[in-house]
DNA sequence: TGATAATGTGGAAACGTTACCACAATCTTA
DNA sequence: TAAGATTGTGGTAACGTTTCCACATTATCA
């Protein structure tokens, strides 16, 4: 790969000038510069940001620590900040976290070894004394979870969604409501158990009945399949999982036992996924807004790269109730 | 941040005997060692990898150019990419090119200036000659689209898929079988509307009727209001969608007016989304492996890089056509 | 017309590493 | 006990840029 001393070489002309020619400052002859263009053209010459890096200390590089891709939440939050990044001129390493603390600590680390500016931390999972450690001094922003000592953060109020969710099903007369709870490790997972547990109380129809689950649409299935094998009073009439796709999976057990969802038993999900208005039936979630919370994370990450350490900016997004067929008793 | 100097001052030795600490080669005294290790943790030292790059030549990043992240059919190829980039102690720098000829090539003049030592380019759009004028010398690898003169190529083949989705529909007793294409500018598009054609000619029920849409649900979904208001004998029995999203658009109009899905029309859609399960009527779709091609796009990716030159490799990956309630008369 | 400003160019240090070479001290071994 | 191997350490060029300074030449203006 030809570097700047070939060109200046070809071009006759000293280093210095092609970098003025490059970098568009200084004073350069219109001939030279012509000069110097061709002698580029000719060698396919293309400048290593990766020299220029080393001198300006500029990577115009953020990381991106999401715990899943192939999880239909976070693409949405990644095109966000991704958007958002190449508007800026910044590119964005992408890195699946598995929600594992040991992946997330070891991604973080490359990514400072890196020269990343800063990264964009999606539903982080460690400890945030932890967290800070590693992180050192690199500006990060956190989505879908609140940092309590450091960094910006984005989020959505996921105990007052869960509460909104909950609190719907009973206003649409289901009498006794079941949370199927995404893992306790994970933060969002605890806010919306809570949320589900203070509209319980409020209605006081009857006790919070919970089955932990795992996220996935498989678990939904299996919770679910547990859930309505109990006959009698005590056998649910509605249940709100903790996201679209363990309610995905509600479904399918519905299907599969033969009750209609929506009539027989009530469902909302959370997050509001693309493909929870597909469902048959429709799925009422809770929507969150995951490219704008994406888009401004990553601008208010990029913010802080320029212009750092001036304050800390925590914004909590609204959710939305997306009615749907799976909590109407007609249709 | 610290820096090796810092860290060779602070123990007390040359910055040699700290650059062998940090590589583990060469002599080191353990005595000495340990200073250094203490020094390094003091000053929490990180060695730059952008200044190894520089000496070395190598990033360990490569780029992934994918039309759009947020499109179900993409992230599982991601994952795929990156799972196995990981691995191999490689970074995925993330690109959505959204299906448009310049936001390729900028993104690959980019990843050339970040001197990432390769690219895995999904469904890419750009003319073959004018793709390899940008990529220059760097090692990639296609996916989803064959490559006549240069790089590795991996994909399904979209026109047997086609041929194949159409088949059954015939096979299954449909008898006016009604294509709605993806954009004409995608290859795979194009390649799944001739094995349409190659199908409805081998039947020869009727003469092949395409409608042109652009690969998303709303598109399928009007495309599918425009298929059904006619009447009489030209009204098509089943529909085929150049993909999921469109298909479930398709199923959506059903809804909207009344028609059966799967019993009044056929529907079979392409790419295998995971969403596509869970539609109702579930969707007969045909599967892509996104993740394994993914993986094994990087994985050839990265052997290229080690030991570039060899061959070239072209793999086409097995669909799988996969029957569901979208395409039975009964149920 | 002489002083000052504008224009044009090159040389070299610096960025943070690694890799190579040189040198010295200590250990082996015949 | 001398020769060679092993161990341990430091100095410095090189990687590909940018930036600063120095120097020349030409233009401007009072």
């Amino acid at each position: 790969m030809a570097t700047i001393k070939d060109v200046a070489r070809l071009a006759g002309v000293s280093v210095s000038t092609v970098s003025r020619v490059i970098n568009d400052n200084g004073y350069v002859n219109a001939e030279t510069r012509k000069n110097v263009i061709n002698a580029m053209e000719n060698l396919g010459f293309r400048p290593s940001n990766i020299a220029r890096g080393l001198v300006s200390g500029k990577t115009y590089t953020i990381g991106l620590v999401i715990p899943d891709i192939s999880n239909p939440f976070f693409p949405d939050i990644a095109r966000g900040v991704e958007d958002e990044a190449i508007a800026n001129n910044y590119n964005v390493i992408l890195c699946n976290s598995d929600w594992k603390v040991e992946r997330e600590t070891m991604y973080l680390s490359l990514l400072i070894e890196k020269r990343c500016e800063g990264v964009v931390l999606v539903g982080s999972h460690s400890e945030e004394s932890d967290l800070l450690k590693v992180i050192g001094k690199m500006p990060f922003v956190s989505v879908d979870r609140e940092m309590v000592h450091a960094g910006h953060s984005v989020w959505v109020d996921n105990e007052f969604g869960a509460y909104t969710a909950t609190k719907h099903l009973y206003e649409e007369g289901y009498k006794r409501v079941v949370h199927i709870s995404g893992p306790p490790s994970v933060r969002s997972a605890n806010a919306r158990l809570s949320g589900y547990k203070k509209a319980v109380r409020e209605f006081n129809y009857h006790e919070p009945q919970i089955i932990e689950s795992d996220f996935r649409t498989s678990g939904g299935y299996e919770s679910a399949l547990k859930v309505l094998e109990q006959q009698g009073d005590s056998r649910p009439d509605a249940i709100f999982a903790g996201n679209d796709l363990m309610a995905i999976g509600v479904i399918q057990a519905c299907e599969k036992i033969g009750i209609k969802g929506g009539v027989d038993l009530g469902i909302v999900g959370f997050d509001g996924i693309g493909s929870s208005a597909y469902t048959s039936p429709s799925l009422t979630t809770i929507f969150q807004p995951g490219y704008e919370m994406g888009r401004r994370a990553c601008h208010l990450l990029l913010d802080e790269i320029v212009n750092p350490g001036k304050r800390r900016i925590k914004e909590v997004f609204n959710f939305e109730l997306l009615v749907r067929a799976s909590t109407k008793w007609i249709k």
